[in-house]
DNA sequence: AATGTTTGGTCAGCATTGTTGACGCTTCTC
DNA sequence: GAGAAGCGTCAACAATGCTGACCAAACATT
């Protein structure tokens, strides 16, 4: 299922355009990727890790911070699909971040089982120091590197993105305009 | 709670330029690369992933197929300093990788202490076989989203990387080209 | 109203992958 | 010959995933 786009990825004049050959498919050009993916990633979330290291969270509470501010009144339910783990991984930090202050808990109002999970203050100031700390290295590379360059930057990250994210990217999209 | 972002965010024309403003800076941008390097690297890693399941692996097994299949006869020390963990953490998925053929030891030429590590050809068709997954994943994104797009995404990828991975990347792009 | 489903919480156990600290070889360098 | 460097290894621990099982409250359907 993974070898259907297999033979074409040697033939520069294939793609839309003679001009714009598709060299950057190379082998060389993809281990780069593969490299850029690794330090990338690493990198952008060693701040955050260092400040919360500090308060002895680790990057699991940090996505919690992080989704539960951006979407405010997730249910358990969804946090858990856009996390992707399971409900007792889920838990197991979750439950220390409500009964620490970080984040409450309200009944739904049309579904009373919904647990409508939000941010207190306390979990929005030390979102906004993790989220600080990350705005200042993204924003250093986004300098960087042009706005052109961060436009593609965007469509490359979402191309590897699967259709579920997608979506999910997009209801975020939606609810933090 | 997402408080529009005080004072320089908001302002178009403040960058060097009247045209090109600095409008990918503001809160909603930088949030939006937070889901996509969530989003985005829990997808580029989910093929690898279901394929090193079969065989008992983990990402870390697959992170020393991937360096040390890109730098043949590296050290153990440089090993180290590129995955950036511990050297028990090292030897705990190493040790067993030498023990089922993937990888072999070689005494150094000028320092007998040193061991080099390969890939053996049972350990190059397993990163190949890992490789090739990630490959038509990236060829996807990167056909999506075209020449300009990827050039724009590698330059954001570069920036998002310390002073050391980018040390280490350029050594991987000379040997590695 | 009875039954079954959905949402969420929790217990017990396990695997992977990271961490420290300590110790012991072999080999290189001074 | 003494000390430093490169590598391996033992023991213990922490964070964060997983499975399977089971329970309670609220909803939905018959």
């Amino acid at each position: 299922m993974l070898t259907k786009h297999s033979s074409m990825a040697a033939m520069p004049g294939a793609g839309p355009g003679a001009g714009s050959n598709l060299l950057f498919l190379r082998e060389s050009e993809l281990r780069l990727a593969q490299d850029l993916m690794f330090f990338g990633y690493r990198d952008f979330t060693a701040g955050p890790d260092r400040l919360l290291e500090e308060l002895a969270m680790g990057r699991a509470h940090h996505r919690v911070l992080h989704f539960v501010g951006r979407r405010p009144g997730i249910t358990v339910g969804d946090l858990l699909a856009i996390l992707a783990i399971t409900k007792q991984s889920l838990g197991r930090v979750l439950q220390p971040m409500i009964e620490d202050g970080y984040v409450t808990q309200a009944a739904g109002r049309t579904d009373k089982r919904q647990r409508l999970l939000s941010l207190t203050d306390k979990g929005a100031a030390l979102e906004r120091r993790l989220y600080d700390c990350q705005r200042e290295w993204v924003m250093r590379a986004y300098r960087e590197a042009g706005p052109a360059a961060v436009e593609g930057f965007r469509r490359v990250m979402r191309g590897l993105m699967g259709d579920e994210a997608r979506a999910e990217l997009e209801i975020l999209e939606r609810s933090g305009s």
